[in-house]
DNA sequence: AGCACGCCGACT
DNA sequence: GTCGGCGTGCTC
């Protein structure tokens, strides 16, 4: 241990003492704050906010990973102060901007800034990280910054491409005066220059960057997943083609991109000329220079949610990054979500609508089966039949179903309850016509299955997944190409050729030329699951669906009618999402409400819970209730906390200050093996909404 | 998490 | 007397 070293100095000393404040890579939320630190003089000028360093923690030969966040001459810390270890590395990975975004993330949810700092800078490639600054040295000699700017003239500041769909300037003016919107996409297709066929969002989000950049600012494009990014990267690449945009403006973050591409792309975001930052949710964390617009596609896709903890979904950590940086914020999407709703009627964020108005062409059916012996076969009523034999004459037919697989569920074929599985219980199911039947849950086969009930020995196909459909309509169509798509085989693109296209929801590929058809099956069994956002998400996915078609294409929705079905006809998903947000206000479920789930021993529970009811009193004490608690995993219960946007600061400092204080008391392993790790006796995680399904 | 400090039981 | 049990608390 060093930190004799600092009492050597007399107060008259002309050297001052640099101290370097330091974020610890722990897990322990005790040690969630910041640490002072000496620097060493051999260290000064290089242990500089941002940057990964290594320190000691409690004793000398211990040492802990973090980051610089601060340096200064006065040290909050009156006690003796060890020394910098050691820097990592001497690029500021973690900027300033990006640390005060993770510190209120992780409020926000009374969570770890350094669970989110981990979401944020991806792991260091020391091969990646010399090359970049390599080129950094050779590509910015700081004298010459004159015809540096001449020779790479940014293209995009040359034409901006057009915003079609919205009254003419309304977009851009909305990015310039960084507004937070939502924009209604224009649900159909369109070809981008380089050829390709992507959905129109994906070119008005692309535009949007463009101009964007063109204001001399960086954008971050946030999209649930994979499909979506090829998508808006097939609409960049067309503007690339036009030379509308440089291919060096583009950085990626995907799931698909290994550690060292991720860390190059990362490291290319620093970078001080604007980039277009496009990725999965992990991009909202991405250190744009100069932040101008922070665009999601489909913010309310489940995908958006983050599944580590602290458990921040990227719309949460937009909303958090968009006060912060001054960005222009765009929810973009087909469909309305309760929660854009309820922030558009709070005017915190304005609506953009198609202007003029493209309607797609949605035609409501009755799920009574035709009498046609062909459309039998596919259950399919009459004129969903006729509609899609008619449009196979020309191009390809999208038919959206609920499942993928071949029979999702067994029943007995004498009594006809539901085929349960011998070893665990699990639901049977079929993968083909002629498989054996397994269990869903274990995959064990059911090889000498009988029937709990009536001791039956054979099975009834019930359900239809998408294998199954796809082998029905293919007798129904029986020269026609099928294509399936579905979660374990997806497909991004068809061509433009006539073509059955089976989909799950949510897999459905984009067609050359759009769908000249587009059937959604299963709406009745989509709308039956127990759940109370449901409605919400079948109008998203049957409006991605329907978005899929070429312009004036019929979309059939069978089965479904009412609210929804007007809903989608005249496509004003807006009005639908405002009266589900109203039942969600009487019924006290999000987002009219956030939530915190509270687990732990029964005691650490009621303690927090009490202490909750403490720090709201008075009038706010209206604006939180707790349901339970109810028995979770072991002997631990679980509580459900709602409460009020606006005292969420105070419900995530009591929770926080609670999760702490029970951190240290952990309990004994009574009786249990050596290697037993204890759990936290409390942990809390906000905004579950799976929670209430 | 680790690791030290601290205050009670059976041992050379 | 003291070696060591692990409950309690802290980490710049």
């Amino acid at each position: 241990m060093t930190g004799a070293g600092g009492a050597d100095r007399s107060p008259g000393d002309i050297a001052p003492v640099l101290v370097a404040r330091v974020m610890l890579e722990s897990l322990l939320p005790q040690l969630d704050r910041l640490f002072d630190y000496r620097i060493p003089d051999h260290l000064v000028g290089l242990a500089v906010p941002g940057v990964r360093v290594k320190v000691p923690l409690r004793s000398a030969g211990r040492v802990s990973r973090g980051y610089v966040i601060e340096v200064t001459s006065d040290a909050g810390y009156s006690g003796s102060l060890s020394e910098v270890d050691e820097v990592i590395s001497p690029v500021p990975v973690l900027t300033t901007e990006v640390w005060a975004l993770a510190r209120r993330v992780a409020d926000r949810a009374a969570g770890n800034a350094s669970d989110v700092v981990r979401l944020a800078v991806p792991p260091r490639q020391v091969r990646v990280e010399k090359a970049w600054q390599l080129r950094q040295a050779v590509v910015a000699p700081p004298d010459s910054e004159s015809t540096d700017s001449e020779n790479t003239i940014a293209p995009e500041t040359l034409t901006p491409p057009q915003i079609t769909g919205y009254g003419p300037g309304a977009v851009e003016a909305a990015l310039e005066r960084r507004a937070r919107f939502a924009l209604a996409a224009v649900p159909t297709v369109t070809q981008t220059s380089a050829g390709d066929w992507v959905g129109q969002w994906a070119t008005t989000m692309a535009a949007m960057a463009v101009f964007t950049l063109g204001l001399g600012r960086s954008s971050i494009l946030v999209v649930p997943d994979y499909r979506d990014q090829d998508q808006l990267e097939a609409a960049l690449q067309g503007l690339v083609s036009v030379g509308l945009l440089a291919v060096e403006s583009i950085a990626r973050v995907d799931a698909r991109q290994s550690n060292s591409e991720r860390y190059a792309h990362f490291l290319s975001c620093l970078e001080e000329r604007p980039k277009i930052i496009v990725g999965n949710r992990s991009a909202i964390y991405a250190p744009a220079h100069s932040l101008g617009l922070i665009a999601l596609w489909d913010e309310a896709d489940p995908l958006h949610n983050e599944p580590l903890s602290p458990y921040v979904a990227s719309r949460d950590v937009a909303l958090v990054r968009q006060q912060q940086s001054g960005a222009a914020l765009a929810f973009v999407s087909h469909s309305r979500s309760t929660f854009v709703e309820r922030l558009v009627e709070l005017d915190f964020v304005e609506e953009i609508a198609q202007n003029p108005r493209f309607l797609p062409h949605v035609v409501p059916t009755s799920s009574q089966a035709s009498t046609d012996r062909f459309a039998q076969y596919a259950r399919i009523p009459t004129s969903a039949w006729n509609t899609a034999r008619k449009a196979l004459e020309t191009g390809p037919v999208l038919v959206q179903v609920a499942r993928p697989g071949y029979a999702p569920v067994l029943a007995c074929s004498s009594c006809a309850k539901p085929a349960h599985c011998q070893v665990c219980e699990g639901p049977l199911q079929a993968a083909s016509r002629n498989a054996r039947p397994s269990c869903g849950w274990c995959g064990a086969i059911a090889a000498q299955w009988s029937c709990q009930y009536c001791e039956g020995t054979s099975f009834r196909l019930v359900g239809n997944g998408s294998s199954r459909t796809a082998e029905d309509l293919g007798k129904a169509f029986p020269k026609t190409r099928v294509i399936v798509s579905d979660g374990t085989r997806s497909l991004t693109d068809v061509p433009a050729a006539p073509a059955l296209v089976v989909a799950t929801r949510g897999a459905e590929p984009v067609a050359a030329g759009g769908y000249h058809a587009v059937l959604l099956l299963d709406g009745e069994r989509m709308l039956a699951r127990e759940s109370l956002t449901v409605a919400e998400e079948c109008l998203r996915w049957w409006s991605n669906a329907i978005a899929l078609a070429a312009p004036r294409a019929p979309a059939i929705i069978v089965g479904v009618g009412g609210e929804l079905a007007r809903t989608l006809v005249t496509w004003q998903q807006g009005r639908f999402a405002a009266s589900e947000l109203a039942d969600r206000r009487t019924l006290r479920f999000p987002p009219a409400i956030r939530l915190a789930t509270v687990r732990g021993t029964p005691e650490s529970v009621a303690s927090a819970v009490k202490e909750l009811h403490d720090s709201v009193q008075g009038e706010d004490s209206a604006k939180i209730d707790v349901l339970g608690p109810v028995p979770d995993e072991g002997d631990f219960v679980r509580s459900i906390v709602r409460f009020d946007y606006s005292v969420g600061a105070t419900v995530a400092t009591t929770l926080r200050a609670a999760v702490i204080k029970n951190a240290a008391n952990r309990r004994k392993p009574a009786g249990r093996p050596a290697n037993y790790r204890t759990p936290p006796t409390l942990r809390v995680r906000f905004d579950d909404t799976e929670i209430l399904d």
